[in-house]
DNA sequence: AGGAGCTTGTGAACGTGAGAACAAAATCGG
DNA sequence: CCGATTTTGTTCTCACGTTCACAAGCTCCT
């Protein structure tokens, strides 16, 4: 997250609207969770409820709504449509942001045509490729245009939220011109780490991170304690040894 | 993450191997950034290039490293191949961890072709739906099996980690076949909560909470201060009122 | 009306993570 | 061989996030 904090060095400063990060990345859950209740007819639920609901304990779900304001009723718990609709318009999702997608590989199909992604509050106004074997091709009730349209949607819809769905390679390119168009926020999916300006948020998303993380837990669990102490490489130190293989995962 | 932690309370206690979750976290970027150096040709880097290209400032990245053990050398800075193969066996892709997909529509169809997946260390051993209709496609070398072999599989190619491609309906029950099936590690793309056993590590990753969280940002950065401060709805607690329509995104 | 029973909102304690700063160790030039 | 220079590994401090625990406030029953 790369955002001009001008954040006073003060105590703990909750003032001036200023939410934690952790909180705001679990207002989307809440919501999700307040909606899946509404939709099963519930309409009050306390914040244990709501805290199994999202996966969260309830003190912490409390706390994070008390930033929002004083929305629940002592004794009674959270009426569900109005804590959604704070909720909602605390995200923004009451307005729809448009979202353009660059790079219609497997990943950026999968996006295009991902339902969900539909979720109220975004819109996607564009697929964008540089590929001119791409560009024309029907996804759903949309047609791949070319990236070099890319500033003229921008201005014409608004777009705020760009989406990288790239090979590593051209992703900070892509993100450059993203942002001198004038795209404020950006998701990633492309395996590199992209530099973008102050005043610019970026979010990434990358699989092989995960799974990595992944098998960093599952490898201690067969052995547990039983790690596999290899080749500890002796003092010739500069010489680059003779290792096996390994890959970092920066699939151009 | 959901690991039956086994630490007693004592102080900091680092010993025992346990390296902070934000460090693993960040390794497989470590990881990556090295293997772009190596590719480049770059024997030797210091703390302060690897915190360049890993996007994080060096002396977290140093502390980060020094969880591992010492594998610098002051005043030069570190081997590339040699670190790299450090924190490719602290993390546990110097051997190949068995993957199966299950629910094989547009993500998981992406997911299978995806190059960067077979990142060395990971291999998708089958792609598995419960549609009949799909039971039989050839995607890549591989051809989509039926879910009900899942167990065999799990068993036969000792299948630790599975990666869950459905829509948020039958995530749940997916999940519980995985798991008594033995596996330990799941990788969920479905937008719900999902719950599981301790022992068994989940991470999840949501396309649309990923996108709310800019969306709240955004929403901050044009009127700035400007929030629009709606409907305080009045003390009649209790009653629904007729609030617009918001989803959180249960796209079923 | 009043007390019993819930449930929220929050103050305080605790634990984890980030960053600055510096001592220790290695190289290099003379 | 020694001092200057570089860069790591680590310590210390501060900020952030989580959890506990409880007072405040609401409803319901008698």
């Amino acid at each position: 997250m790369t955002r001009a904090s001008s954040r006073r060095p003060g105590p703990p400063t909750r003032t001036e609207r200023g939410i934690p990060e952790a909180t705001v990345a679990r207002l989307p859950v809440y919501l999700r969770a307040l909606t899946a209740l509404s939709d099963s007819g519930i309409a009050t639920a306390s914040s244990e409820d709501l805290a199994t609901a999202a996966g969260v304990n309830s003190a912490k779900l409390r706390k994070d709504l008390s930033y929002l304001g004083s929305y629940g009723t002592r004794g009674v718990g959270y009426d569900v449509e109005y804590l959604r609709y704070q909720i909602a318009r605390e995200i923004g999702v009451t307005q729809d942001w448009a979202v353009v997608i660059v790079g219609i590989g497997n990943l950026g199909h999968a996006l295009a045509n991902y339902s969900g992604f539909g979720t109220r509050g975004f819109r996607i106004v564009a697929l964008l490729d540089a590929d001119p074997a791409l560009v024309g091709e029907r996804i759903g009730d949309m047609e791949v245009r070319d990236f070099a349209e890319l500033e003229d949607i921008v201005e014409a819809d608004r777009v705020s939220i760009g989406v990288i769905t790239t090979p590593a390679g051209p992703a900070q390119e892509v993100c450059d011109r993203l942002v001198a168009a004038g795209v404020t926020s950006i998701l990633n999916f492309a395996p590199v780490v992209l530099s973008v300006p102050d005043g610019v948020d970026i979010r990434k998303v990358d699989l092989s991170i995960e799974l990595q993380i992944l098998a960093y837990h599952e490898q201690r669990k067969s052995g547990e304690v039983a790690l596999p102490q290899v080749p500890e490489l002796p003092a010739t130190n500069g010489l680059t040894p003779d290792l096996p293989a390994v890959g970092g995962g920066v699939g151009a």
